[in-house]
DNA sequence: GTGTGTCAACGAAGTTATTCGTAACAAAAC
DNA sequence: GTTTTGTTACGAATAACTTCGTTGACACAC
């Protein structure tokens, strides 16, 4: 049975997810290394991590060369979306819109950006025609 | 010595600020009955979560007539500022314009709303000249 | 004053998340 | 062939979060 879609990925979690979607795939010292950069971590912690979202089914292996070469099996987008409905559920009476607010106010965006949001917002508003 | 800010509410402690931001100021038995249209609750529970955030600052709570009235000691906008902060940092590498434009994608505004994101958008704009 | 109801305090237990030591194993180096 | 190195697997310790039963204090009704 898998497990409900309500419960989201742990801080580590997450970290390692970062991770395997920034290099595609990667080995568990390969993952190991990157998150040392940021903060000391033991690697069999990282392993252990590893092997429980395996069981969780967030990632997925295949032994190559008698290592195991690591990925994750949710993609990006979709988990980003999934973890901002639940920030907007748990923060924000479930009003996506009222977390992108306040997203948007404490920021400098580069014009670019603000033409992105501008573009998405037009088809917001084609949208409901 | 104060808590780091780095933790965040717990989802339970989230969930009581969230009906005391609403209300203003609350018994345990208010916001007990409050999360209880929302899902079983034990009372002891809600009363021992409040114990818990009063000793971490979260919130405060006054002797008023032989029971305690609680108010929340941190700001709702504050609050919902920090979680946004975290999850673009966390999820987001640290890009909370990223965070507000997926908030945004899977939304259908309603036309007030729209309007006021351009606001947002036109006062970011300017702040950049 | 005894009973009843409301509430706060406390302690304990269950669950999940985090961390890492130790062992097992195989390939490579010697 | 023994040692070293890089890896996976396992188990356990700790901490954080969640839940609730039990107890005791107080006040109001009778």
């Amino acid at each position: 049975m898998p497990r409900p879609s309500s419960s989201r990925p742990t801080d580590s979690e997450l970290e390692i997810l970062g991770v395997l979607w920034d290099k595609g795939a990667a080995t568990v010292r390969e993952v190991h290394e990157e998150l040392s950069l940021r903060k000391p971590t033991g690697y069999t912690t990282v392993l252990k991590f590893m092997q429980i979202m395996m069981d969780k089914g967030l990632i997925t292996r295949r032994e190559q060369h008698r290592v195991h070469v690591y990925e994750s099996a949710v993609p990006r987008e979709a988990t980003q979306s999934e973890l901002v409905r639940d920030l907007a559920q748990r923060a924000f009476g479930g009003s996506a819109l009222e977390l992108a607010m306040r997203a948007l106010e404490s920021n400098r965006a580069t014009p670019g950006e603000l033409d992105k949001i501008r573009r998405l917002l037009d088809q917001a508003e084609k949208g409901r025609r």
